[in-house]
DNA sequence: CTTGCTCCTGTAGTTACTACAGGTAGTACG
DNA sequence: CGTACTACCTGTAGTAACTACAGGAGCAAG
């Protein structure tokens, strides 16, 4: 019951050329490999790298992936990952108070538009003058 | 009336690796050198070096940048600044959407967690399992 | 036996910088 | 005048997380 990378591929979701890098990266095991080189899959297999693709897919970094991998490998307590989870929770929390900055700074910009074809624009002296709002 | 890429560094708060960066990248122009080969700048350049800073601090790519110094170079209308406003304030809105939508995954999945030294996790479970709010 | 698909390795490109390494300009001090 | 010290120079490599080839081989069908 193995499969080849294209299947798991279809399977999980992930690009090939991904599938190789994160083994290269050391987060998926390599493999065993048929009598022509190429890598057969199990079951486990296509978890891991299920459980790799979750992990991308809530923002967790490549780095922080690897760390709650070995934790899973290695042995965890709650307490360990929800840590994680909720420093985690931080940073993305951080990042959109910054991009509401930006988009009530760029909304006020814009609001102050001719929209007119006059070669005068608010923005531009915005961005000159740097009278941006914080 | 002269200063050094030191002191244009001091001035913008753009780093000198960075204020070099751009020059290469054609965001500022190369400017005229001393006898000893350093660059020699005065205030048309410190006015562009900001542009570019607030540019950036606003989000904007350095492709982006290119585009609105172009435009700022060779003639535009508020229309036209208006329209690449609006577009990166969608973008913005974008992302803040995507994180949103992190955050409250992340939340539930950690208000969950039993928070002890147990070795189980309802965040680990929800990896493995896939079984994650959208 | 040749077509055609899937797979292989290895390298380069992407974004926006940052961090050196190794060398020169310019100034101040003794 | 020599030397120490700082600021500057170029050019290359590293960062994150992939993606996109190039060039070649395995494998099944006709």
């Amino acid at each position: 019951m193995t499969i080849q990378i294209g299947e798991l591929s279809k399977r999980t979701g992930v690009n090939i050329e991904t599938i190789r890098y994160y083994e290269k990266e050391g987060l998926l095991v390599s493999p065993p490999r048929s009598s022509g080189g190429r890598r057969q899959y199990e079951n486990p297999h296509v978890n891991r790298l299920s459980f790799v693709k979750r992990c991308r897919e809530l923002g967790f970094s490549l780095k922080e992936v690897r760390v709650l991998i070995d934790l899973v490998d290695g042995g965890y307590t709650c307490s360990q990952i929800q840590a994680i989870t909720l420093r985690h929770q931080q940073e993305i929390k951080q990042k959109i108070a910054d991009l509401k900055r930006l988009d009530k700074t760029l909304g006020e910009m814009s609001a102050r538009c001719s929209g007119t074809e006059q070669p005068d624009c608010p923005v531009i002296d915005a961005l000159f003058a740097g009278k941006m709002a914080n």
